[in-house]
DNA sequence: TTTTTAATAATAGTAATACTATTATTAAAA
DNA sequence: TTTTAATAATAGTATTACTATTATTAAAAA
């Protein structure tokens, strides 16, 4: 299956459109897949631009440093990840499938060849928010990236799924604190289980159906 | 109130034990406050040494890199808080009352003054955590270090939660995935309130009470 | 008391990082 | 055909993340 999502950036993140030209492109495609490989600490634009043969220098025309590339690539995520809810929403009247299916799609690994655009696969992108996520909030100028707007697309996606907890269950105060540790536990609990199990419960392989009752523990938990 | 609490450190995280001189001391009181003012991404040695007019290699004989050092402090976090859950636990025998005093340490900020030992302060250590816990292990050796043994005290505190959730209700499956949802979920949430208030429902001051019901709603609701 | 040892300070040095700046070359648009 | 825009090539800088060497000082052992 092939998609060609295109998703408005917020243009503070980069100071030429990377998704205009042939270079930008390659820069966001190999630039994920460098970080991946690597880990974002050890990344740097002078490998990347190495890898796809350009230059330093040409990779900084289009990002003005790595974390807002970083930035750049988690958003994008996010921002997908929200188009994905509200396409498989679609149709869904009943409230508590409508909150099933966002946990199933939080927790369901992506398969492996789904291309979401020309130039990124949506595992590679899954992979790097999970490890790399929350480094694009964890910094001291967090405050100034938000009031930029840069975390738009991440508050967003909460706000959606909280609007739909408060559709199950008006009367929780909760939602958006909910919503968020919806977010943050796949991802963190998916972390665990490669690298950290004991703080998991979950088998290394097939731990999807057991990760979503346990998601759904906590959701339907907290609501009833 | 005064404590002099010592943890047995992992000494893979050292060359030289800190605790052992004045200047090691001092490494690690000085070198929690600027990671905390500048963030860990700021921080090097170098600032560190003149912070406290000493040298870079003065600093480098007690901690290999930047890194190893941040883990000492978390990690010796994580031991401190599990210390403080087993004190408070004493005497209760009521397993709900257990997990609702859990909750209520992980929640609560620890008062200005209070002193662990001779060179920490709680409130200090506990926004280390809030601002740079997860660093410690989101890097592409956490294997490594996780077979050095050096998240052991995280996963001690997550195994003592869970056991104590097997308790409250020995039918749950997932009793360390909650645990470590639990201990993720109090600082994430913290730092959401202060740095991107929408993904939370809690106000910025005196957001205590509703961060425990909140807290509660999900770990009684998943295991009622 | 002297000697040995250990800890620290002072200094120097290196490869890599995180950039900025300048100019030349090439390709596309006017 | 000229102008403009994008990229490549090259150079340079302050800082980072270290390692190494030697001098100085302080404490412990002989």
């Amino acid at each position: 299956m092939e998609l060609d999502i295109r998703v408005k950036m917020n243009d503070k993140l980069f100071l030429r459109n990377p998704e205009e030209t042939v270079l930008g492109k390659k820069i966001v495609k190999h630039g994920l897949l460098l970080i991946n490989k690597i880990g974002f600490e050890e990344f740097t634009f002078k490998k990347l631009s190495i890898e796809i043969e350009t230059t330093e220098s040409s990779v900084y025309r289009y990002f003005e440093n790595k974390h807002k590339f970083l930035v750049y690539l988690i958003t994008w995520y996010w921002s997908y990840i929200e188009c994905k809810i509200v396409f498989h929403l679609n149709n869904i009247i009943n409230t508590e499938l409508k909150l099933k299916t966002i946990i199933k799609l939080l927790i369901e690994e992506p398969i492996n060849k789904m291309v979401i655009n020309d130039f990124i696969l949506e595992k590679d992108a899954y992979h790097l928010i999970m490890w790399e996520g929350s480094k694009a909030y964890l910094t001291k100028h967090v405050n100034k990236d938000n009031k930029d707007s840069l975390f738009k697309p991440y508050k967003d996606l909460c706000e959606r799924i909280a609007k739909i907890i408060k559709e199950y269950n008006p009367t929780y105060k909760y939602a958006h604190s909910l919503a968020s540790t919806m977010l943050e536990t796949a991802h963190s609990q998916k972390f665990f289980i490669q690298n950290l199990p004991s703080l998991t419960d979950f088998k290394k392989v097939n731990n999807e159906k057991s990760m979503i009752l346990f998601m759904e523990s906590i959701v339907f938990g907290s609501l009833k």
